[in-house]
DNA sequence: TAATAAATGTGATTTTGTCACTGAAAAATC
DNA sequence: GATTTTTCAGTGACAAAATCACATTTATTA
């Protein structure tokens, strides 16, 4: 197990004892997920905290009826810290996780954190700090779709694809989009193709190039 | 100041020293809120944590619009936590909260709480518990603006507020129950009169009264 | 009582969501 | 390499909801 992984993912690491440390490295357990594998928590249920050590993971919540909404991304070094919410006092929300990518998961049992999270109040800070953002995060997206269109949320989930990317060529179906955006794929499409008249993109199959992004981020 | 405030307010009241007892006892202020007054949270700024001594306020967000949706309620005895998540670590987000009665409300300072926040094991773990329980709240609302319709939405506010004032008779207005259930009050109105013409509720001005609270629940 | 404000009602229009398809491109299989 | 299957995109018709622009009614206040 590498140390460098915690250290870095945990800004308390340096405040914990050697015992406590060695709790953590001997208890922790690696999987490597495939592209597209799915993990639930929620209904009680829950493994303990992971931590993404190489990969994209997206996690959203699922309707009874089968579709599904981004609430936010997971990429190399984060934490899936509402899992450690979850276990601690029984958060009841249900979210799904799904890997964009192939990723390699660290998962800190439940047990081990807890007691952890009890013994240290760095711990404690760092877990509230870090749920507090959590929130805001969410408490931003639930602004975007009760006050903005469809049209905003479409340019917003564009550009923060390309922010991940790092470039104008996004890998996306219209179907990735509409579970960002919150809605039919079918609207994605009108959308898409009133932003590539308006110049603002350019469409192929399974590919999106973004032409212009200031005017996109305007919308 | 009335020690039964804070001891019926906060569970770990009894773990606490004398002297943190007093510290808080000396430093809340009380003050008496006439109907309609509003408190704005965000953008950095918080008075402290509220505890409601007696009344009943709606904390929701505002629209750059100027409309306003409905979070959550807060009733006699209870504390508003997320006034603590935003003082801990600046939690960025934008609430405001009405009161919707004569409120009394007792406020103990920022750095009073912050103190005790960081002196005491207990507090953390109740500020955190609080603020998971937000988290799960909004997420559920969150699910009811994504995955619901109108008219359940409607029927869920109608329903709440009979928990609430415990009766069937309501003194709300179409405006209210939009604001509830993050729509528009023409939708409301029109969404209301179906409901009246399947003898679910009875119509008046300023009043709706209950008819068939489980046909309601059903929708 | 008249004037004002608050609450409700309604039609017209636009936006968004849903349904039911069709066709095109890529991937998998033969 | 040709064919089947799957995935992705496009589209028209319709329904639900939001928005706009008023009219009407009921309560409050001057």
């Amino acid at each position: 197990m590498n140390n460098d992984l915690f250290k870095n993912a945990f800004p308390f690491w340096e405040s914990l004892t050697e015992t406590q440390r060695t709790e953590i490295v001997n208890n922790t357990t690696r999987n490597l997920c495939e592209k597209k594998t799915r993990l639930h928590f929620g209904g009680g249920e829950c493994a303990g905290v992971q931590i993404i050590g190489s990969g994209r993971a997206r996690v959203f919540i699922t309707s009874p009826g089968g579709g599904d909404i981004t609430l936010f991304r997971l990429l190399d070094g984060d934490v899936s810290i509402l899992s450690a919410a979850c276990m601690l006092n029984g958060m009841d929300i249900e979210l799904d996780m799904e890997m964009e990518t192939d990723c390699e998961i660290y998962t800190i049992p439940k047990k081990v954190y807890r007691k952890l999270y009890d013994e240290s109040g760095a711990v404690k800070d760092y877990t509230m700090e870090m749920i507090s953002e959590k929130f805001s995060d969410i408490m931003w997206l639930f602004n975007q779709f009760v006050f903005s269109n469809v049209a905003s949320r479409i340019a917003g989930a564009l550009l923060e694809h390309r922010a991940i990317e790092g470039g104008d060529e996004l890998k996306l179906t219209h179907e990735d989009i509409a579970k960002d955006a919150g809605t039919a794929r079918e609207v994605v499409t009108r959308i898409l193709k009133q932003f590539q008249s308006d110049g603002l993109v350019k469409l192929t199959r399974g590919k999106i190039t973004i032409i212009d992004a200031k005017k996109l981020g305007k919308i």
